[in-house]
RNA sequence: GGCCCGUUCGUCCAGGGGUUAGGACGCCAGGUUUUCAUCCUGGUAGCAGGGGUUCGAAUCCCCUACGGGCUACCA
């Protein structure tokens, strides 16, 4: 066996994959690319009664959107395929079969009604299918052997359990963020580990696949640590060294209780999907990262910090940083809530990291269309004047003023700022402007002055108006960025249409 | 109910025997700015409770409380 670092993320396909699902496949391909190992998608699909269409594919797309991007997997191919469990039934029954040959698994042939009417009358106390009452139950270990051939001879439909020891034994589990857990087997139950309809349960695919596929460290939730145990006996009973494990914390509403999931995305208040999802079956539509503007950039950096850092002060990470900083032993053990604001907050800070011009495409995109013909240097200035003022790229295109000039005007700004003499200010002001033969930004930006200067005006006299004529609002980029990039002649136009309007 | 995991500002994350308990988001105030933003400065607010151990506990141990997860022929 190899010592290199393999790790899967292992989703099924029952539904779009959210955040939490997200995250962990962020830290299994962070502590892959720390370690120069080798990050695996795998499909754990062995429930058919839960399949939707379009999950998977959603899966892959959505992890493309954010790059993480598995090395090996149905998609990207691999030595240690197939990646999709419904595929590997061959060897689940292989391997079972030495589990039953070895007396560590028993059929048992209970109807899902038999069990249920125990469980039901049991009261007080919960039933359970282990030591203490597989005997009075209909399995391999209570029937002779001739009944049980009779039974499958019969076509009898029969599950496989593990079998747990009868004496209680404490089972150890090593866990990489956690340490040392203890459990005692006799409070653990004959877990199914292979379906009457031939699937295994997600203990057996799950141990058998990561042994297989030479897993060597299982990166998974929290929601998985009660049933560890189980998984640690299996390897032992398969004669199989037992990979690390780490369980994530759980991510949590943003308000309530209870950890995040799929219903949260009904209340329509944020996103917790990365893309937007259409359900085949309900048809509705849960919003995702990616269509309300947010960059993957921020949505990886802001999932990368619920739950863990690299022990500083530093907030901002590219995938690469993130690869070269984190550490197993950095996660958190607490759940972390979910807080919508801090998303925003990241968008912000990605927009505005860097060069504006790699929002030149990226701008044309969002405004569907309506950039169209607009030049490069057009987009860039526009970037210019809007990126550090804005969230998201498409609320720039949503401002009006860009194509046209206002036909209305903002009513508070005009009852706070227009004043009798405004009207002569700004026909004033036009002179001025219609002089300026080389109409940029420095030279408005001069004579606008020289002008207030000449008539001992203050800038809140005349500055505001202006605005208010040639956008219809009280705030924006700055004026003569803005009268530069619109043009003299449509600055006039605007600034008469606005005067005629406004007096 | 049983088992397991957890608990530092409203939220996220540092600190892990001696700290004025730190940073970020949010919020508030001030400054810069032609408005709005950006940016800068400051403020707000926290070690769940109780017992131990110790000269000294947010930090180690125990209990309680609270939160979360699991308890399916789902993953």
């Amino acid at each position: 066996m190899s010592h290199s670092i393999r790790v899967r993320f292992a989703p099924s396909p029952t539904g779009p994959l959210h955040m939490g699902g997200v995250r962990t496949a962020l830290y299994n391909y962070l502590f892959a690319k720390k370690h120069g190992g080798t990050f695996i998608l795998r499909i754990e699909d062995t429930d058919q009664t839960r399949f939707v269409d379009g999950a998977e594919t959603y899966i892959q797309e959505a992890l493309d959107w954010c790059g993480i991007v598995p090395e090996e997997g149905g998609k990207a191919g691999g030595e240690y395929g197939p990646y999709r469990q419904s595929e590997r039934s061959d060897l689940y029954q292989r391997e079972i079969q030495r589990l039953i040959n070895s007396g560590a698994a028993y059929k048992a042939f209970d109807t899902p009604e038999s069990i249920t009417a125990k469980r039901s009358g049991a009261k007080g106390a919960v039933w359970q299918y282990d030591s203490t009452t597989r005997m009075s139950m209909r399995n391999s270990l209570s029937l002779s052997s001739e009944e049980v051939e009779q039974l499958e001879a019969a076509g009898h439909p029969y599950t496989v359990r593990f079998k747990m020891p009868d004496s209680a034994q404490e089972v150890l589990v090593q866990d990489e963020i956690r340490g040392e857990i203890r459990v005692s087997t006799h409070v653990l139950d004959d877990k199914v580990l292979m379906k009457t309809d031939g699937f295994p349960t997600y203990h057996l695919a799950n141990v058998i696949d990561d042994h297989h596929m030479e897993i060597s460290h299982v990166i998974r939730g929290e929601e998985w640590l009660p049933s560890t145990p189980l998984h640690v006996l299996l390897y032992d009973a398969f004669g199989w060294p037992v990979p690390k494990f780490a369980h994530l914390p759980l991510i949590l509403k943003p308000t309530g209780n209870g950890k995040l999931s799929k219903r949260d995305a009904d209340t329509g208040q944020f996103p917790i999907f990365p893309l937007e999802w259409n359900d085949p079956l309900t048809g509705d539509t849960s919003m995702g990262y990616r269509e309300q503007g947010y960059l993957p950039e921020a949505f990886i950096n802001m999932i990368l910090l619920l739950g863990w850092s690299g022990g500083n002060e530093e907030e901002l990470y590219t995938l690469e940083e993130a690869a070269e900083a984190f550490n197993l032993k950095r996660v958190v053990k607490a759940g972390a809530r979910f807080n919508p604001e801090k998303a925003l907050w990241f968008n912000e800070q990605y927009l505005r990291k860097g060069d504006t011009n790699r929002w030149v495409l990226p701008l044309k995109s969002a405004a569907e269309g309506k950039m169209e013909s607009w030049s490069d240097p057009q987009c860039q200035a526009v970037l210019d004047m809007f990126l550090e003022r804005v969230q998201f790229l498409h609320e720039i295109p949503a401002k009006k003023y860009l194509f046209t000039a206002p036909d209305s005007y903002d009513e508070k700004v005009v009852r706070k700022k227009w004043r009798p003499e405004t009207a002569d200010y700004l026909k004033e002001l036009a002179e001025v402007l219609r002089g300026i033969d080389s109409f940029d930004s420095a030279t408005i930006e001069r004579e606008f002055k020289g002008f207030l200067e000449a008539r001992e005006l203050g800038f809140g006299a005349v500055l505001p108006q202006f605005r208010l004529v040639l956008t219809g609002t009280g705030g924006g980029p700055s004026m003569f960025d803005f009268a530069t990039f619109i043009g003299k002649k449509a600055t006039l136009h605007r600034l008469e249409k606005g005067v005629a309007a406004l007096s």
